[in-house]
DNA sequence: TAGATATGTCAATATAACTGACCCAAATAA
DNA sequence: TTATTTGGGTCAGTTATATTGACATATCTA
């Protein structure tokens, strides 16, 4: 039983090392894409987010990067300038902004993706469908608790 | 045909969403404790590849961690006052040096280890053993392609 | 012996985060 | 209606972590 609970924790140990290594490749790969606007991994994240939750406001996206507000105003003012995003005024409480992929930045986090994709899409290709549902299970229950 | 393919690409869009929650968890909840030691991510990155590879020399921590060695050696050097760490000369190239987690260290690695398992450990325990091997695998694939 | 390798260090710079102190406008509670 | 809270924005200073480039020393290998 012991036995058991030492693999246990070695295992967990593994997957600490392996998510370090997995989060690195994900977000070092596309730095040369980037470096053509003059944005770093911050960026990438937060344009990253802004896809996957078109509409969210300033308030949402802080509570999802979990950085500071004079943080992130850096990166959405140079987002901004770049016309990359666009900031909309809500229509239910006007103080609020909802925060959109221009065009321009629909076009950066298509190339991003492109890159990002050849390294994953492999690792998905080649495993069942029943192992990708139970991994990004796995990922689920981590962030929850 | 494109519909599947679409699903597929949503299906990585938010594994890549996912897996900067999970790393952001995993290496954010411990810093109470490496506070303490006045140390930061770097460090406790160092320290756990160090623990899972006892003995390993400078060039292959620079290898798994790809960070320039001047970067590293600030770590190092913190880690070694702090007595985290111990180096020791190679015995059949002196040049090298192995590093090991001093007992400072292993005391340290546990103390973070503990914190990081307590998010981790029920993910794993409420998931069957075919998940995380499933799991590991995914990430492996991912590391290497 | 010449060159490559392993490690260490100095200096300057960039990125991305932080704390703290403010500001305005709009929504909401008293 | 007034007071307070909330959503958002900004200035200034600081810290952590990384970078490039140059150089030094010891040791191993051809």
């Amino acid at each position: 039983m012991r036995d058991l609970l030492y693999l246990k924790d070695d295992q967990i140990k593994d997957f600490i090392e392996q998510i370090f290594y997995v989060y690195r490749e994900t977000y070092s790969d596309p730095k040369k894409i980037l470096k053509k606007y003059s944005f770093g991994t911050a960026h990438q994240r937060t344009i990253h987010i802004i896809e996957r939750n078109a509409g969210i406001t300033v308030t949402g996206l802080l509570k999802k990067l979990k950085v500071t507000k004079q943080s992130l105003n850096r990166v959405l003012r140079d987002l901004i300038k770049n016309k990359t995003i666009v900031l909309k005024k809500g229509e239910v409480d006007s103080r609020q902004r909802h925060i959109y992929l221009d065009e321009k930045g629909k076009i950066l986090f298509d190339e991003i993706f492109l890159e990002q994709k050849k390294k994953i899409y492999n690792a998905f290709k080649n495993s069942d469908s029943d192992s990708v549902i139970k991994f990004k299970n796995v990922l689920k229950k981590i962030i929850n608790e």
